[in-house]
DNA sequence: TGACATTAGTTCTAATTAGTACCAAACTAG
DNA sequence: CTAGTTTGGTACTAATTAGAACTAATGTCA
């Protein structure tokens, strides 16, 4: 049970950055999973939903809802995909790319007040034994 | 924007964490902050919604719904505080107790798995970067 | 070609989530 | 003591979440 501080700090580490994040999200009248996809759409070609879905970690039946909202609010476009009739491609109108250009950076400078408290190194080093412990819960999780 | 990688191995690798526990805690039946809740008021004495709600990070009002399923369950039990009336003490019942011991042995069996991956020292080291991020986040977000 | 399996996306349900409004109890000044 | 404020918990709303069932289109294979 030596781990049980790692695990703990693992979840209050993620919930404080929903803290210092989502309410600056939502002062641009945007959610944290709509921002995810209009950062992942953005300077990209068109995706399918699948696609989409990897990028961004969210499950296909709660990425219907999230486009839904962003349909109707005129930031993305489904359009039919020519090359498959099961799919659609997923793309940000000019009025999403607005939105992008300015909720992005400005999102940006927002995180890197907390972020860039940490040196260069200690961000490798954090990065890497995250990525480490990741990896070892995605090979025993399929099982 | 060298802080890139960070933040998005911090959102993958607490996803990553959600996705190894979640579907082994529901083998027992029940869901991850009913399991939050059921191991943060075992071996405690009863307490208020406010008190469990600072140790879960659950915000009161996301606490009464999860605390009705539990009561229907017969796995906590509500009842008035002499101290003070506006307020309620939460407790196990005896059915509760009995799912917390053996629910919660059995969950860190599984997480171990994982964690025990990681030497000790990277344990500390981790945790120890962790808490710094978390601290800079945490004070930059009441603004 | 035709039966079968797979894939992409939607729909539906139960639960969680944050946040706001609200109620009742308790506290605090003057 | 009493008016005003604070506090603990519930009710309500909008959005997200995973997962299962479902539909339509596509792929496979004999």
């Amino acid at each position: 049970m030596e781990f049980l501080p790692l695990l703990r700090e693992l979840v209050r580490s993620y919930q404080a950055f929903e803290n210092f994040s989502a309410p600056h999200i939502k002062l641009m009248h945007l959610t944290p999973p709509q921002f995810d996809v209009i950062a992942t759409l953005a300077d990209q070609a068109p995706m399918t939903c699948k696609t989409l879905g990897e990028k961004t970690l969210i499950t296909k039946g709660t990425l219907t809802g999230i486009l839904d909202r962003l349909e109707i609010k005129g930031i993305i476009e489904r359009k039919a995909n020519e090359e498959d009739g099961r799919s659609q491609k997923i793309m940000l109108t000019l009025s999403g790319i607005a939105i992008f250009e300015h909720a992005f950076p400005n999102h940006m400078r927002h995180l890197e007040k907390a972020f860039n408290q940490l040196s260069p190194l200690e961000m490798i080093n954090l990065t890497n034994s995250l990525k480490q412990l990741r990896e070892t819960m995605e090979k025993l999780t399929q099982s």
